[in-house]
RNA sequence: GCACUCGUAGCUUAAUAGGAUAAAGCGUCGGCUUGCGGAGCCGAAGACUGUGAGUUCGAUUCUCACCGGGUGCACCA
């Protein structure tokens, strides 16, 4: 429908750049573009009388006439474009045949989309600061899928580095068995370690020592870290398993280890590194330079990633590569991008760094070298419990045996606290608030999941008393049409978070939807109501929209709740 | 100090290839159920979009300055 209206303006201006807008007031159709003002500004012609004109011209146009009710211009020079309702019931039909590939595509065929996402640092807990990037993350994933990208999604484990030298200095100082710490310990260790070196800072040599070991492959050293691994790792995957995210790889820092040489020799060859008191730097214009190797030869997170670019791009020859990774680390990214394009591996474009806000208290970060973080399990055990809490209280749970309420539970508040992060644009920071985070009410997943369970409840009713479908339709009321006309627009709000890297894009317009469904709903009669067809048929649609668009979220919607 | 980023109703947010009357939720106040799920629906009050300039027919969106918060700036990641 939008390429067939862009053909007809361009046909009509003579411009083959159009951009067509959705117009947030129903009365300003469903398409609006203001190109005749463009023109007419290029032209130095009058706007509003260009755009008239232009609208004569679509007007002759067979192929809009097809499928548009009316087109005008108006003042100051926009032309919107109504769909007509046969086009636009038509489409309600294509909704309940395609059932969960409505929306879906095939644009992105033949391309490839690596998403780097989560990546939390092993021997810490699971914070909460890491479930934006988890959640956001899995959220990409799905959407380029449901587009039709190859999408490779790779958990970037903080598996390497000098914070392993802290930890294995702390261990073998304090002579302690690394299997029977649990990743509490670790972090305690960890915290206590960044505590005393504060007024002990030799004590950083140390850790650097013990990395270096560990980089030289020495046997205690690997063998203390591979145990430390093998317990965060098991910690993450519970985590992950309650969240319903996974991954294609895991691919940690220290998978790198063997291919960073490569990446150094490369630079070394191409001249683009020097030395600089001791270490090894790679310097860029405006931006301050970034640390190949330390002063003591080891090697460093932007050593690291550089490897990893190199190794994505050999391995799966992606069009794009998404970083979902949190805001503080844009200086890192720019001079890795910069130091990739310098190499020749990248044009430009393919690497984007989707920076995430941070979750924050209102007076500063969470830091986790000083053990502030906010354990992420915590969180989710106390969504799910006020999620069971509403459940038991409402009466339309009786019934449901205990393990379905259990089910439930877990569904309405693991896709609340999901719904809260993906609701916000991901560069905002977040303040932290344990009673805001708990949303069930207004714009949230247990206010979308309720009206599934609703459109559930009522086709099932339905089907009870046989319906004739083939009754004949009357002209649509204003709440039938709305909703019609909002369905129409599910696969354009897919393609446009896609392209903007904004799942919020799809809470906004699930949280609309629902909103209009349910006013539909409280004025109208559906079952044995006049158009009792067709009502059902927007309220299998909307159902079934409104679970699309949770299911691309990674939340699950419920059959009853 | 330099760089990046954010500043929108009391609170939390939405809206940017510049668009039409700045959109919601929470909270407050007032209504809706002898009918399909009230975790719902309708309505009201509440905003000179941090300040001041500039570009434009048009600015929350672009530019500049200032104020305020946040983050980052060499051997953490």
């Amino acid at each position: 429908m939008k390429n067939q209206i862009l053909f007809g303006l361009s046909k009509a201006t003579g411009e083959k750049h159009i951009y067509l807008e959705t117009p947030e007031r129903e009365g300003h159709g469903d398409y609006s573009t203001n190109i005749a003002m463009i023109i007419a500004k290029k032209e130095d012609l009058k706007p509003i009388k260009y755009a008239r004109e232009v609208v004569a011209k679509l007007l002759k146009d067979n192929d809009l006439a097809k499928i548009v009710s009316k087109i005008e211009a108006v003042e100051p020079g926009f032309i919107n474009f109504f769909l007509s309702e046969k086009v636009l019931l038509s489409n309600l039909k294509a909704i309940t045949s395609e059932k969960d590939r409505y929306g879906s595509s095939q644009e992105g065929k033949g391309e490839t989309v690596v998403v780097d996402y989560s990546s939390p640092n092993i021997a810490k807990r699971f914070g909460i600061g890491h479930l934006r990037s988890t959640i956001i993350g899995q959220s990409l994933c799905n959407l380029y899928g449901f587009l039709g990208y190859k999408v490779v999604g790779d958990n970037h484990l903080g598996d390497w580095g000098t914070q392993f030298g802290t930890l294995l200095y702390q261990i073998t100082s304090k002579n302690l068995n690394a299997q029977e710490l649990s990743i509490d310990d670790l972090e305690e260790l960890y915290v206590k370690f960044n505590k005393e070196a504060d007024e002990n800072p030799e004590l950083w040599d140390e850790a650097r020592k013990w990395f270096r070991k560990l980089e030289e492959d020495e046997s205690e050293a690997r063998k203390i870290w591979e145990t430390i691994v093998k317990t965060s790792k098991s910690e993450f995957g519970r985590i992950y398993k309650i969240l319903g995210v996974s991954f294609d790889h895991e691919h940690g820092e220290s998978f790198y280890e063997d291919k960073m040489q490569e990446a150094i020799d490369e630079i070394r060859k191409k001249k683009l590194s020097k030395k600089s008191r001791e270490a090894e730097i790679v310097e860029f214009e405006g931006i301050p330079p970034a640390i190949l190797l330390k002063s003591d030869g080891a090697t460093t997170y932007f050593t690291r990633d550089l490897a990893t670019i190199k190794y994505r791009l050999g391995e799966w020859s992606p069009g794009k590569i998404i970083y979902e990774v949190g805001s503080e680390q844009k200086l890192h990214f720019r001079q890795v991008f910069a130091t990739a394009k310098l190499l020749g591996w990248i044009k430009g474009e393919e690497l984007v760094h989707i920076a995430h806000g941070l979750i924050r208290f209102k007076d500063g970060k969470m830091s986790t070298r000083k053990g502030q973080g906010i354990k992420l399990e915590e969180v989710l055990e106390e969504s799910i419990k006020r999620g069971r809490k509403v459940i038991n209280k409402s009466d339309t749970s009786r019934g449901l045996p205990k393990k379905e309420i259990e089910k439930v539970a877990n569904a309405v508040g693991i896709g609340a606290i999901k719904y809260f992060d993906l609701s916000h644009h991901y560069s905002s920071d977040i303040i932290f608030d344990w009673e805001k985070l708990f949303v069930l009410e207004g714009n949230s997943a247990p206010y979308l999941q309720y009206t599934i369970a609703r459109t559930n409840s009522i086709l099932q009713k339905a089907k009870k008393d046989l319906v004739e479908n083939n009754k004949e339709k009357q002209k649509l009321n204003n709440e039938e049409l709305l909703l019609v006309r909002t369905l129409a627009r599910f696969p354009e709000v897919i393609i446009d978070a896609t392209k903007n890297y904004s799942p919020n894009l799809i809470c906004n317009y699930l949280f609309d939807l629902a909103q209009k469904y349910n006013n539909f709903y409280n004025q109208h009669r559906i079952i044995e109501g006049e158009n009792e067809g067709l009502r059902l048929e927007l309220t299998e649609s909307t159902g079934c929209v409104l679970k699309n668009g949770l299911t691309l979220l990674g939340i699950e919607s419920p059959e009853k709740m």
